[in-house]
DNA sequence: GCATTGTATTAGAGCGCTCTAATGGTTTAT
DNA sequence: ATAAACCATTAGAGCGCTCTAATACAATGC
C-alpha cells in the first residue's frame, strides 16, 4: 500500500507503484498458483469461493494492484483510445470529450486524452505517443495535421477525425456540416439585409476551410459574390484584435461580421466595444459552436450550434464499427447545424429586413 | 505501416497497433540482434554507423514502431504523470493543465490526462487507473476525492493536489490562497459601502471550503461577523440560476454577491439579467479564477485573479521533488492571489464609498 | 470397479522490450 | 609476442501479466 523510500530514485524499478507486489506475492500469500489470482482479479466463475475469499484477503493485506501495462501487453489489447484535443482552453471540445467519454464507457474502453495546444508539430507528437502506446483507436479532436501525417495516422490504425468535407480518405471523419452551418450564418445576416459581410477567417483550424468555402457559396446564393472577403484572423479570442482593427479602418467597414467560431466572436465583441461600436446597431456578429459563452446572456451570441455531445459519441460508434469491420472506404458521418439567432445580429443601419439593398460594387 | 485486414478482430492480438513489426523483425531483417536495434532505437552512442544505419532503413521499411507498453514494462520506468482534471469545460482547469505540460515537458515527462467529469466516484476511478498504469506521479487538478480517498491516492504514490488549506497530510499541494483571495473579494465589497454580501458557495469543489472560510474571516474582519450568509451554489454556470431565484425573493435581497469561481457568477450574471437586475446598479458580483470568460468586456467581471500558469509548473515541480526526496511531511506551496476590479462592482444604491454603513443586524 | 464427464487448479510459454554480462575482435601498451 | 584495454555486438534473463493445455480430483454412470 505504501511506496518505499529507500528504492525511489534507485535507477531502476524505482517509482510509483512500480516495484509493488505482484501477483507472485500475492499468490505465495495465499498458497496458491499465479494463474488462479489472475483468475480471481478477471472475476472468473470458476474459482471456488473459499481460494477467492483467501486470494482477495491476500490481495488486500499486501496492497496489490494489478500492473495494467503488464496485463496489456500480455493480452495484447489496451482497451483505450486515445483522444487528441486541440486546446483544452476552448469549451466546445470539453464538450466533445463529453461524448466521446460517455459512449466509451458504455462500451468498456478507457479514455486517454492528450493536447495538441493548437499546434501542428505537437500534436504529430501525440499522435505518435499515441500509436506506440497501441491504442485501439484514436480520436482527433480539432487536430491541425498535416495531410502527410493525417495519411500516416490513417494507415497506422482505426482513426477518426472531428471534421466536415474533404479530408484525407484515409481517416474516417464525423462533424458537423460545417459549410451549411457557414451558409446558414450567411443567410440569415443577407436576410436582415447586409451586404458587406466579412469572414473573420480560422486559420489552421481543420474546419477553416469548410466554413469559409461556406461563407463564399452562402455569399453567392445571396447574390453578394462580389462581396466576398474574408480576413484570416484565428481561432481564440486573442486572434480577433488586429482583424477588428484593420477593418475599422477600412474606407467601407462591414456591417456584419461571421467569425470562425465563438471565442473568435468573443475577441471579436471585444475589441468592437473597445472602439465604441455598437453590435448589433453598427455591426452585427456570429459565431460558430453555440459554446456556453454564447449563451451569456451578455454576449447573446448569434451562432450556429453544433451537437457536441451527439458527435462525440458518434465518434466512439464510429471507431468501434471501423475496428469491427476492418479497413474500407472512408466513413463519413455529418450531422446538421443549426442557427441560433440571439442578440448580436440585427438588421443594418438604415437598411431594412424586407428590401434587402441590392449588392453595391465595391 | 499498415493495418492488417485479416487479423483485425480475430480474439487475440487483434486491434491497432498490436501484432506489429518488433524489434525482432527488424533485427531479422537488418540482419543483427534484437540487442542492438535497442540500442539503436535508443540513440545508444555505441553503435557503428553502418549498423545503425541497416538498421533504421530495416525499421523504416517494415513500418516499425517501438511498443511502448513493451518498454515500460521492461525499464519498469513510465516517464509519465497522470493529470486528472475535474471539468474539461472550465477553462481554468484548462491554463493549469497548459502550465503542468510546459514544465513537464522541460523533463521529458509525458503527461496523460484524464476526465473527472466533476463526480468524485469517477474521480476515484481514474485515480485507480493511472496508479494501474503506474503513472510516475500524478496532479489532481481540482479532483473533488474524499477523505479516505485522498489518503488512498497519497499512500500509493506522488501525487500533488491543486489546493489550498487543510488537505489529507498524505498528498502535496500548490494553489493559490484561496482563504485570502476570498478576504479580498470581501473586503473590496465591504470597502464600496456593501454589508448584505452573500457567499455563492461552491459545493463539493476542493476550493470551496477555504474560500468560504475566507468569506467568513472577510466579513468578520469588516465587522459584518453578524451578517454572513453563505448559500450552497456549485461550481458550474448552471448551478446559479436556483440561488439567485431565491435570493432574490428575499426579503431583504443582498446588494453584493461573492461567488464561488467566474462559471458560477457567470451564471448568476445572467440570471440577474433576466430579473431585469442591474449589475452592479442593484448588485455587485465578484467572481474567482480570472478565467479569460471574466475578461470579455461585456461581462467585465470582477474576479480574483489565481496565477494558472505558475501553479501548472509548480505542480510538476513539486512531483519532481517528491520524486527524489522520498516521502516526507506534505510539501505546500501557496501562490498569492491578486483581485481584479472590472466593472461589476460598485458602491450599493444609496451607500457611498466614504462612509461604509454600519452593520444592520437582521 | 473402471471409464467418463466435469470442475478447480496449475505449469509454463509468451507478450515486446531493456539491460547486464559475456563474447569476439581490434588496438594499444609492455 | 603477450597482455591489457577497448570497442561493437549479442545471448539471455527478466519485467508482470494472460492464456492454453495439462493435471488432479471429485462426482457420475454403467
Amino acid at each position: 500500500m505504501v511506496y518505499r523510500p529507500g528504492r525511489v530514485l534507485s535507477n531502476r524499478a524505482a517509482v510509483i507503484g512500480m516495484n509493488r507486489p505482484t501477483m507472485e506475492d500475492v499468490a505465495e500469500r495465499a498458497k496458491v498458483s499465479r494463474a488462479l489470482v489472475s483468475l480471481v482479479m478477471n472475476d472468473s466463475p470458476q474459482v471456488s469461493d473459499e481460494k477467492r475469499r483467501s486470494v482477495l484477503q491476500a490481495a488486500r493485506e499486501l496492497g496489490y494492484r494489478p500492473n495494467l501495462i503488464a496485463r496489456i501487453l500480455a493480452q495484447q489489447r489496451t482497451h483505450t483510445i486515445g483522444v487528441l484535443v486541440d486546446d483544452l482552453r476552448n469549451p466546445f471540445f470539453g464538450e466533445v470529450v463529453d461524448g466521446i467519454e460517455a459512449e466509451a464507457a458504455d462500451h468498456g474502453l478507457r479514455v486517454l486524452i492528450l493536447n495538441g495546444h493548437r499546434d501542428a508539430r505537437r500534436e504529430a507528437e501525440a499522435v505518435e505517443t499515441f500509436l506506440q502506446l497501441r491504442v485501439e483507436g484514436m480520436a482527433l479532436v480539432g487536430a491541425r495535421l498535416d495531410d502527410s501525417d493525417t495519411a500516416r495516422v490513417g494507415l497506422a490504425g482505426p482513426c477518426v477525425m472531428v471534421a466536415s468535407g474533404a479530408v484525407h480518405t484515409g481517416v474516417d471523419t464525423v462533424g458537423t456540416d460545417d459549410r451549411r452551418g457557414a451558409e446558414l450564418a450567411v443567410e440569415h445576416l443577407a436576410a436582415l439585409g447586409h451586404t458587406r459581410i466579412v469572414h473573420l477567417d480560422g486559420g489552421t483550424n481543420v474546419s477553416a476551410g469548410e466554413r469559409r468555402s461556406g461563407y463564399e457559396s452562402g455569399m453567392r446564393s445571396a447574390g453578394l459574390g462580389d462581396l466576398v472577403d474574408i480576413r484570416p484572423a484565428g481561432d481564440d479570442e486573442a486572434d480577433a484584435l488586429e482583424v477588428i482593427d484593420e477593418l475599422l479602418a477600412d474606407d467601407d467597414p462591414p456591417t456584419a461580421l461571421f467569425a470562425f467560431n465563438d471565442l473568435l466572436a468573443a475577441g471579436a465583441l471585444n475589441r468592437l466595444a473597445d472602439a465604441g461600436m455598437a453590435v448589433p446597431g453598427d455591426v452585427s456578429l456570429v459565431g460558430f459552436d453555440n459554446t456556453f459563452i454564447s449563451a451569456l446572456r451578455h454576449l447573446s451570441l448569434t451562432t450556429v450550434n453544433q451537437p457536441t455531445l451527439a458527435m462525440g459519441r458518434l465518434v466512439v460508434a464510429t471507431l468501434l464499427q471501423r475496428l469491427s469491420d476492418g479497413p474500407s472506404g472512408p466513413i463519413r458521418h455529418t450531422l446538421q447545424p443549426e442557427l441560433v439567432v440571439r442578440s448580436t445580429t440585427g438588421p443594418p443601419r438604415g437598411g431594412a429586413i424586407l428590401s434587402p439593398a441590392r449588392p453595391r460594387p465595391r
